[in-house]
DNA sequence: ATGTTTGTTCCGAT
DNA sequence: CATCGGAACAAACA
């Protein structure tokens, strides 16, 4: 479910609020299918300290003293919920943390309805291993349209999907790749070839504005209430989606086409994002070429 | 009953 | 051998 903006409205909020905490204990809950080596290692973070939390890619990362890492990946339906209630038992909790400082004594529960989430716990190496499968940030990293253009090229495909392709940029996922999109008027099934400096500049540009307003909105929460923030409420950025899950183009009043581009629900504006093709671009050359003559 | 769903990984085809 | 795209993973809801 959680793309950048999700994701790091959790490990912030977790920062602010659990460090400085030990872990007490650990319950994983019977029915929940993990790795038994992962268990172990689960079992043997009891009494390490938070230290810190961070984000890397859609991975929380949760520091422990000394340089050992609790990471978290949400996937469809995961969600960190940190409670001072132990009872409250919120639907599909898969695994509960007690955490304490001093007298305060909190939970810090792993829930997870569909089960495509990770949970694991990795040492230094490993975590830099994970750290290097990701390509740049788009929000950490402070990539130029040039270099923008470049990764993207590098996969012949649509733009849609090496947007979200992690391995060449991280933390876009489908609904903000979608708004990008649309906010820079390109069309999802351009083919990367097809991309050229002007679209990757603009394209850079919606991205960075859609995935921070995202960020400042504390993340999108659909209909099914799948995300919530770490306190269990729901985000605000949905209000202001601009194309995602709408029926009319909110710019020219068109009728929004919707379709499944490589599995995923993809919607976009005919009229504002119109693909541009190498047959279109050939047909503009010569368009070009007549109003000259 | 069938088709949907915010993500990632693996396998088959090219 | 590299690259791409679709299926699988599993559960709830309409």
């Amino acid at each position: 479910m959680p793309e950048l903006p999700e994701v790091h409205t959790i490990s912030q909020d977790l920062k602010n609020n659990i460090v400085g905490y030990k872990i007490e204990n650990i319950q994983i809950e019977r029915n929940y299918k993990i790795p038994e080596i992962e268990k172990i290692r689960l079992g043997k973070i009891k009494d390490k300290k938070i230290s810190d939390v961070e984000r890397i890619a859609k991975n929380i990362v949760i520091k422990l003293f000394e340089n050992e890492f609790l990471v978290f990946h949400l996937a469809m339906t995961g969600r960190i919920i940190l409670t001072p209630l132990k009872e409250k038992k919120d639907k599909w909790t898969k695994i509960v943390f007690k955490i304490s400082k001093n007298e305060d004594e909190k939970y810090l529960k792993f829930c997870d309805m569909r089960q495509f989430g990770k949970i694991k716990v990795l040492d230094e190496k490993s975590l830099s291993e994970l750290r290097n499968k990701y390509g740049l940030d788009i929000l950490e990293a402070d990539i130029t349209p040039d270099e923008f253009l470049r990764i993207i090229k590098s996969k012949n495909t649509n733009i849609k999907n090496a947007l979200m392709d992690q391995e060449i940029i991280s933390g876009v996922g489908n609904i903000y790749a979608t708004d990008a999109l649309f906010l820079s008027g390109i069309n999802p099934k351009t083919r990367t070839k097809d991309m050229n400096l002007q679209k990757s500049e603009k394209l850079l540009n919606s991205l960075k504005e859609i995935l921070r307003e995202g960020i400042k909105n504390r993340g999108a929460t659909l209909p099914d209430e799948m995300y919530v923030d770490i306190f269990g409420k729901p985000g605000n950025q949905q209000k202001y989606f601009k194309i995602y899950g709408k029926k009319i183009c909110p710019r020219c009043g068109a009728h929004v086409f919707f379709e499944k581009i490589n599995g995923r629900g993809t919607y976009f504006c005919p009229v504002c994002q119109p693909l541009i093709d190498g047959k279109t671009k050939n047909l503009q050359k010569t368009n070009q070429q007549k109003s000259l003559l």
